[in-house]
DNA sequence: CGACATTACGTATCTCGTAACTATG
DNA sequence: CATAGTTACGAGATACGTAATGTCG
């Protein structure tokens, strides 16, 4: 699992479609379409049902949805506070 | 900024040196150091100080060690997390 | 047949490990 | 000179994009 399956996975479920996610990442449908497979892959479950109109997230995909827009967030927090340690700053971690 | 160089960032931070964490993550050195290098280029701002001894971590990585385990953790649960709905359990996020 | 996602496949990029190098007490 | 980290470099693994292939209403 890496942090662009999780981006992927997130842009995915707020789209709704692979295609228009792809676009919003700048990105073309197949590696994207990857992304998802291979995380649903790794985490033995599938996260979306694929209907005729797209993507709709089943259950383990919403309790997904929680966990990676967390795991995003802090990966910006992290950013942010050692830029801020490193430019002086107290550390508001 | 991938969760490989977070998880080597930890260990190192934790052994206080490349090759002892290198060891515990069952890797060579060089890919581990520069896991450490690439993450300081990132974040513009080194997270160690080099001495002779091994690796000491700076302010900068001080704050950054807090955030790494709360983001891998949180991945941790995430995985758990939708393992268990999947199987029909309740959603404990 | 239209609107999607997925699979095939070749190329470019990344990442590893071995070996060589650098630095410092 | 011993012990640490870093840089060079070639080989194997990844990940992209284009094109082809499902799939379902």
């Amino acid at each position: 699992m890496s942090l662009t399956h999780i981006q992927s996975f997130v842009a995915v479920a707020e789209e709704g479609h692979v295609g228009r996610a792809a676009r919003r990442l700048h990105l073309s449908q197949p590696p994207l379409s990857r992304h998802i497979l291979s995380l649903e892959d790794e985490l033995g479950a599938p996260l979306f049902e694929r209907t005729p109109r797209g993507m709709r997230l089943l259950p383990a995909g919403e309790a997904f949805l929680t966990h990676a827009r967390r795991i995003l967030a802090e990966v910006d927090a992290a950013v942010h506070t050692v830029r801020g340690v490193a430019a002086g700053r107290p550390d508001d971690s």
